[in-house]
DNA sequence: TTGTAGGCGTTATCAC
DNA sequence: GTGATAACGCCTACAA
């Protein structure tokens, strides 16, 4: 089959057109609106294309018609598998209807955010999705003026950009402290991260239980630790130093909890005997270690399954959806506690 | 539908121009080579485009430039953390010099992988990394034929499509495999993954190394597990099952070692004594279950940066790259042999 | 250093 | 159902 090429290398619409012998409106609304072109034009039109090797250019197209079928992700760190769900539930919402998506790096920086925001908006995305809630200034101006829909994702901000999905960090550490309360510990110990806001929330909602069971907030029931396995080991050597009687720990990340869990290994602290271990999301491995980690399960894939479907209610014009959505969670208990 | 749309809708370049009395061209320079325009001009541009808050249109830029800004990233799963250290790698290269890195997901399905390609074609991104090598023959075809820039990752490709960055599955599989023999482990047991070419090349690797001690290759000394914490649970019990007087566990994955290591915790099997364990990729937490496991440290940075490099260096014409670079890899011998 | 003209590849709009 | 024409918002090329 001949296989023609123009000079520059790229084949464009008009190219189509004119193997197929009809405009490039034809060609444009045989590969758009297929239903709305004469089946035999359309057939030759599909041949052409395939002959040509023609690739639609989706930057003319949204140029044109002022619209894009890119979704754009804004996510802490690809670093962390929580995401992934989320990641899943907004693929197969877009997937089916033709919008891809394209996921950024904010690493809980809101500079960090505001340039990768910046971006998505100079490549004028059909939609954001952002799972921070704690933006820069002027992203927040940008995202106004833009126009754009946007869903906020890791917590309910106390003045949200636009749309939220989300379950509250506050209300979760506050049902799962509450919880350990109830199974008979005494003494429990925080450990958050230093830098993040969701982290920062949890250890709230911590402090209003603590405050809810009558029982006075002292400080060194909280500590900051680092991201990582690592962070675990240093709680647990806090714990060591500063608050030898705590008989349970509570980590505001899931990956802190093993670290901490292996910590107690090493040191022969059984678990939960000498110290009852939770944690906050539930990832596969918190099944799998021993003993089992208790910890709070979050609609990870339907936030994104439902931010997906909000921001495209609002690219069709469907709906006016509701603003705000609250997933809520659940508390898995398991042997660690 | 009473949708609010904004009286004026979005602000361009020439309300830009307007505002600050000079030409659109004046404007577009001062944005995109701002040394090459007079101070004064320039200031009184960049003031008003903070005071209208415009935000460049890329779509359009790049369709008239017939070049992009963005550069895209497809990896088989956004799931596994391995990754983050090669996005790292790249966005470090891109963000300094104001391009943006865009990722998305194969699962590792030739099928899937070429729509996403075909997606990013589309956005006529300014370069492609690629880190599955196995591609459909559409998706080859579209690949070459659009000119991008494209750098391969996972491993070395039979036929590349046009640059290489890895290190050898099949020569770190077998240089683990010849270390475990090395300490004296006489029935090395190889679990992998099913459908994973990645995994594939590493038993080749696996089998290499025993041909080359002079080992008869048998059948069951090899397994293909499920993803997952699970997956090291199915090694154990297929190694109780079909080769009890194993004395080494090979991992394809990380997770997979780790789950293998936590089942033999449960089984009260010790490890290494009982069997040693080793693996495929050198996560952070090898070094904090216990025992540590030993493990292939491989150059995901590195391949990052290089990759994002070389398709820099093709789009800015600053050269004619190597096409294949091999990076290599470290054993990183641990307690768990 | 700055400005003018025209085109990048597509779609909206309005005729036919 | 199909086609002609004029945008979409910016940049290349050239002129001043």
């Amino acid at each position: 089959m001949p296989v023609s090429k123009k000079a520059n290398g790229t084949i464009r619409m008009r190219d189509v057109a004119e193997r197929a012998q009809v405009s490039r409106m034809t060609v444009s609304r045989a590969l758009n609106s297929p239903e709305s072109v004469n089946e035999t034009l359309r057939n030759r039109v599909l041949e052409a294309v395939q002959e040509l090797g023609y690739v639609h250019n989706h930057l003319a197209r949204s140029l044109s018609s002022r619209r894009s079928n890119v979704i754009g992700l804004v996510l802490p760190s690809l670093e962390n598998s929580i995401f992934s769900q989320t990641v899943k539930g907004i693929s197969d919402v877009l997937r089916p209807l033709g919008y891809h998506l394209m996921v950024a790096e904010s690493s809980d920086d809101p500079e960090d955010e505001e340039q990768v925001i910046a971006a998505f908006l100079a490549q004028r995305v059909g939609g954001l999705i952002l799972h921070s809630t704690n933006h820069s200034p002027t992203a927040v101006r940008m995202l106004k003026a833009s126009d754009t829909p946007v869903v906020e994702n890791g917590d309910f901000p106390v003045d949200p950009v636009d749309m939220v999905v989300s379950y509250s960090n506050r209300a979760a550490a506050k049902a799962m402290t509450l919880h350990l309360a109830r199974l008979g510990y005494k003494r429990i110990v925080f450990a958050g991260l230093a830098a993040n806001p969701r982290a920062a929330e949890r250890q709230r909602g911590f402090q209003d239980a603590l405050a809810e069971i009558g029982q006075k907030s002292d400080r060194k029931h909280a500590v900051a630790v680092s991201r990582g396995f690592g962070g675990g080991t240093e709680a647990i050597s806090y714990i060591e130093a500063n608050v030898p009687d705590a008989d349970a720990l509570f980590c505001a990340g899931d990956v802190l909890a093993v670290g901490a869990l292996l910590e107690c290994d090493r040191r022969g602290w059984a678990v939960p005997d000498r110290l009852a271990i939770a944690s906050f999301d539930d990832l596969d491995l918190m099944r799998h270690v021993s003993p089992a980690i208790t910890s709070l399960r979050l609609p990870r894939y339907e936030i994104g399954r439902r931010s997906a479907q909000m921001i495209l209610d609002r690219i069709e014009e469907r709906t006016m959806p509701v603003t705000t959505i609250d997933l809520g969670f659940e508390i898995v208990q398991r042997a660690s506690s």
